[in-house]
DNA sequence: CGCTTCTTTGACCCTTATCAATGGCTGTGG
DNA sequence: CCACAGCCATTGATAAGGGTCAAAGAAGCG
């Protein structure tokens, strides 16, 4: 793999790594931090397509099909792996392997996007935070990342409030509703789940589906 | 190619193509007809997560994920190219060519699928259904199924419903709407977009953008 | 020709959006 | 060290978009 890898790039909290409507020559894979990938409508509003974590592939799409749908930024310093558009070729030539995995992560996350679709289609909006609190929370706990049950969510409720089709108003209001009734606890960056089961419940997940991911 | 088809398989109207929850040995590729991808919920509800058109890739998730995450079912008399599981493995190693295809078909999915994500979230209901209706126009267009402008659109209304995250009553009053003001003729299970500009102004799409795909 | 499935329409109301302010925290400069 | 600016969270009031319910047409089908 060190064959196809570039280098690392540091892009600090706030930063953009990679820009709507841009080509890009690279792709990336990210070694450590958190961010999103968000797309902006022409009538202004933004969703927020995804959260970004390590192990996640970003910028494929530019690659694959000459530009980016969506931005993606940092929400906090974050490491990625650089790959260069050429040796993607050598890769697929090369490493069956590796080039498997590829597409195995394009299957995983565009499985996830369907969950998500179905989440703001047909879920409520309770259900729809229960459901992102417990899907970050789960993620983020399968990466090691919780300390105590605790896990970094260094997001803006603008941002959960853009990934799950609800106004901010409304996000708040619902999140101090499972805060006051001692479900989930969001604060100072962090967030704790002391009731997951409940929530996964309300919204209605199997929460026996550990969905795995290779690193590249 | 052909030594990794198994051969082919012709499903008829109404039928499930593959069931969510299932294992699957083999993928497929649709060659003829058209279906949907769909997600049922805990609570019941329905979750369009696609229409299936020719050429579209079906079941690569429950190969690479080993259970099927949504169902896909035939709306007309569907014929598919069937793929072993076993055949996958050989084509990463000896095909970079088609495996890579096939890597850019889900990248090219995934990124549909963030478009969709967007308009669930950020979209009112007019602007939704006016966003289905030119996006199934335009593909089926480029599949040249078009007669004089007009496509096959084999769906019910609580399809296109389900897939929007609107109800069935609202998403009739507004195809009414649409109607009335001579923007859409859907009926009769064809559709024809004489306002096609209109709508994709009024949806917020960029029509230049001829999202292309590669076939196996 | 009766049955089922789908579309259409009207009435009512609930969930969520929007508007508008206030409060809290943090960093910066005087 | 305090005042001020900026950003974000919080809260209340009001309104609207879309959901639900219910029932009546249409249309395909055995």
């Amino acid at each position: 793999m060190e064959r196809f890898k570039i280098g690392e790039l540091t892009i600090e909290a706030g930063r953009t790594i990679l820009m709507q409507g841009a080509q890009s020559p690279q792709f990336y894979t990210v070694l450590r931090g958190q961010g999103l990938r968000h797309k902006t409508l022409e009538n202004g509003r933004r969703q927020v397509i995804s959260f970004v974590l390590p192990g996640d592939l970003v910028g494929l799409q530019a690659v694959v099909t000459g530009e980016m749908q969506h931005s993606v930024e940092a929400s906090v310093e974050t490491t990625l792996c650089v790959f260069d558009r050429a040796g993607l070729w050598d890769l697929f030539s090369n490493q069956p392997k590796r080039s498997y995995s590829l597409t195995w992560l394009s299957a995983v996350e565009e499985n996830f996007l369907g969950e998500t679709l179905a989440t703001l289609g047909q879920r409520d909006a309770s259900q729809r935070i229960a459901w992102a609190l417990v899907r970050l929370h789960e993620r983020l706990s399968a990466l090691g990342m919780a300390r105590s049950g605790r896990v970094p969510l260094p997001w803006r409720q603008q941002d959960l409030a853009d990934a799950v089709g609800l106004s901010l108003v409304h996000t708040n209001k619902t999140l101090a509703r499972l805060r006051e009734s001692g479900l989930a606890d969001w604060s100072g960056g962090g967030l704790s789940l002391p009731g997951r089961r409940e929530l996964a419940e309300m919204a209605g997940i199997d929460l026996e589906y550990p969905t795995q991911r290779p690193l590249l």
